[in-house]
DNA sequence: TAGATTGTTAATCGATTAACAATC
DNA sequence: TAGATTGTTAATCGATTAACAATC
């Protein structure tokens, strides 16, 4: 029961959000220099529940010191081993039109230990463009680039009427992580798991709470 | 019960978002020249169950008839209304780095209604350049322009070292809407609702899923 | 009318919070 | 040891689903 691998299906995505959560505040608070948490200190930061925070870790295990807390660093270590975020993921983003772009050259993925390592688009006028170093690619050359790189996760960042065709071809590719910025359900089998992204419904959902 | 305005705090914002949903795949049958949709049909096209659909609705009234199921074009533009989008809502983003840029072109969002009317930064190299018809003002006028433009909804999307600071002045100029895409928790009073979108963490969590 | 589907109430399910014995 | 905080169980809360009378 220590294992995340046995969690896959019991484990609802939102503890798996709050870990990554967990893990961040705790890496700061590194930086800061602290060596002790409570539960109660890491979800003031995160304006939630101290029991919240302890329900969350029990998934996997047991990490603090009763009466003491937690130790930022290694418990840090600990979700990064749950999340798989120990090594360095290996991403491939396919759509290069300005979103596409702009994550190609957003920081905050590398800094956590994302790494692209390959781009495609399907324009003459974007193919062959370096952006942070990754050259825009064919996506007609999408399966034979895939397959050589070892692609974990791809980001899907394409229009909406390329987007299932593009999914298949990623997933005959062995890809089951996306990333899905196109605003449509992906259709897919139950072993490849689909985040979705929608900017605009987030912003519409917030013109409800304008007075 | 039936004004959207008396929900503000009761209708939780997974309610919301499903609305806005309804309303985009609405408007799709809609151009497909759909005339009547159920429950079971709408809920199969999002992957939820007829019961939510009804349920969600119910929040806000009565818009079916029992035994035929609802006109997609009468039911999206009741929608519209109840999550305000029945109007142009007037967007500024504050941070024109890359992600600020791709979401000021972001096409995604004129087609939802929405406009931007200001954008900024406080990179001299930035200000003055006009991206999507919008010129990117120095970021020390924000309160002169943004108070002029009769602004609904601010984007944050600037380093998170500025976050806090940016929404404070934001929310002097009577701004009580954000979509925060700083990887922060923002301080603000009540009435000011934030959403967050996390890409980061988004990625994280997904790479938990990796087989 | 008969069939279909709504709106709504009741039942279920799952997630959050509270409480507390265990323990450092 | 006394105080603090964990891990975990039980209680609460809220959201989803099922069921069905109402009704077009």
């Amino acid at each position: 029961m220590q294992n995340s691998k046995n969690h896959l299906k019991t484990v609802p995505k939102s503890v798996i959000k709050r870990l990554a959560l967990y893990a961040r505040t705790l890496h700061r608070m590194e930086l800061n220099g602290i060596m002790r948490v409570s539960s109660k200190t890491l979800a003031e930061r995160l304006g939630i529940t101290p029991a919240q925070v302890r329900k969350d870790l029990a998934h996997f295990g047991q990490f603090g010191v009763p009466g003491f807390g937690y130790r930022p660093g290694e418990l840090r270590e600990k979700l990064r081993k749950i999340l798989g975020t120990d090594r360095m993921i290996r991403v491939a983003i396919v759509g290069a039109g300005n979103l596409g772009k702009a994550l190609l050259s957003y920081v905050g993925f590398r800094a956590q230990g994302f790494k692209f390592v390959a781009a495609f688009d399907s324009d003459q006028r974007k193919i062959g463009h370096i952006i942070n170093n990754i050259k825009i690619q064919n996506i007609d050359n999408l399966e034979k680039i895939i397959l050589g790189k070892k692609v974990d996760i791809a980001i899907l960042a394409v229009p909406a009427s390329k987007a299932q065709e593009v999914t298949d071809r990623l997933i005959k590719c062995n890809i089951n992580a996306i990333l899905n910025f196109v605003p449509l359900r992906l259709i897919v089998s139950d072993n490849v798991k689909v985040h979705y992204v929608d900017l605009a419904i987030e912003l519409e959902s917030l013109s409800f709470y304008l007075r």
